[in-house]
DNA sequence: GTCTATAAATGGATAGAC
DNA sequence: GTCTATCCATTTATAGAC
């Protein structure tokens, strides 16, 4: 009896460790991500940052275009959550769409390899799968539910919204590195479009 | 006599053909581009594409990064000399502002390949020389001038302009490869930026 | 100016021992 | 589950013959 126990135990466990492993080589990879581009790394760079070699990664990912997709589904699931809190808070609904704004903002330029994968077509090889596409699409239905509640429902001005979001990130993580040009002007263009946008 | 000038005719004819081989190059490296991605090609596929071997190449271009460069070069001239086409119009600023922000998304659009040259960093290993940079400088001065002819003269609402039209585009590209979507709010984007941003 | 041959490195991925 | 060894393809780039 305390056998069958302790064999569901050492399984679960097991699992658990496995889990963790896979964590830890996703999160080595964002790393190398940041440090050298998406796709200036290999597998023996990867391998070497969770002490193993290259050939063992197969055990916990079928092949790189996973572990990419695995990081996508990553990325999208952190935004997923920090609009979550965001939606929970009780500010006014306007307030909510420049925090939110903000908040993608931020998300964006933290990590502009990060904001590659999930947001530009980088990577010919890699296309997200159906189920981490699904999150991406949950995010985006997110935003649109925020404008909604602040009056802006028309499905063409949502996408004049994630034009401008997107566009001002961009252009903060590719002619402005580090600086905080199109950070200032966040606000404004939030502001803007609320106007010019409501119903 | 008729020794010299000829001597001089043939260098002239030279020059003039192993610059219309440079063409042909960077002609082939475009096609490359679009048909497998900006990085989805090797000299060898380029060489091939223009009836030489990889080394060949070297004769023309230093490296493969000076290619990127003339091709980066390329791109910037080509946007600039459409809108000094433009600007010769007499039509008033406000529709000039019009026609140079359907300009400049079908030009994005219309080869997202060029598109990411151009206005993201997605190639780590490759920078624009000082003199290429240049163009794309002198590429956006023109937009900034042509704001200001229609009544846009804060640098602030300029950097709103960049992120608006850079993610108009890039969200077609991005999430509706051959389709419209956002080419339909183009209009729209820019009519509501002019009444928002005009002193 | 173009070629062949090759350097020197890297890439993702697999086989099979332990 | 991790390893060594290796496959096989590919990359940019150079040396030197013609």
């Amino acid at each position: 009896m305390s056998r069958v126990q302790s064999t569901a135990g050492v399984a679960s466990a097991r699992s658990e460790r496995r889990e963790q492993t896979r964590r830890d080589i996703v999160d080595a990879a964002w790393q190398l991500s940041r440090e050298q581009g998406l796709t200036g790394w290999g597998l023996r760079d990867l391998g070497a940052r969770v002490g193993m070699r290259a050939p063992s990664l197969y055990v916990y990912f079928a092949s790189k275009s996973a572990l990419y997709d695995e990081m996508y589904a990553q990325g999208y699931r952190a935004l997923r959550d920090s609009y979550q809190q965001l939606r929970a808070s009780d500010a006014p609904a306007e307030e909510k769409v420049h925090a939110g704004a903000r908040l993608f903002f931020e998300f964006a330029v933290a990590d502009s390899a990060r904001m590659q994968l999930l947001f530009l077509p980088v990577i010919p090889s890699f296309a997200p799968s159906e189920s981490s596409y699904a999150l991406a699409v949950e995010v985006l239905s997110e935003l649109s539910r925020a404008l909604a509640e602040a009056g802006v429902t028309d499905p063409a001005a949502v996408d004049i919204w994630t034009a401008m979001l997107t566009g001002l990130a961009t252009q903060q993580v590719s002619n402005d590195p580090g600086g905080h040009r199109w950070a200032h002007v966040v606000d404004r263009a939030v502001h803007l479009l609320l106007n010019a946008t409501r119903d």
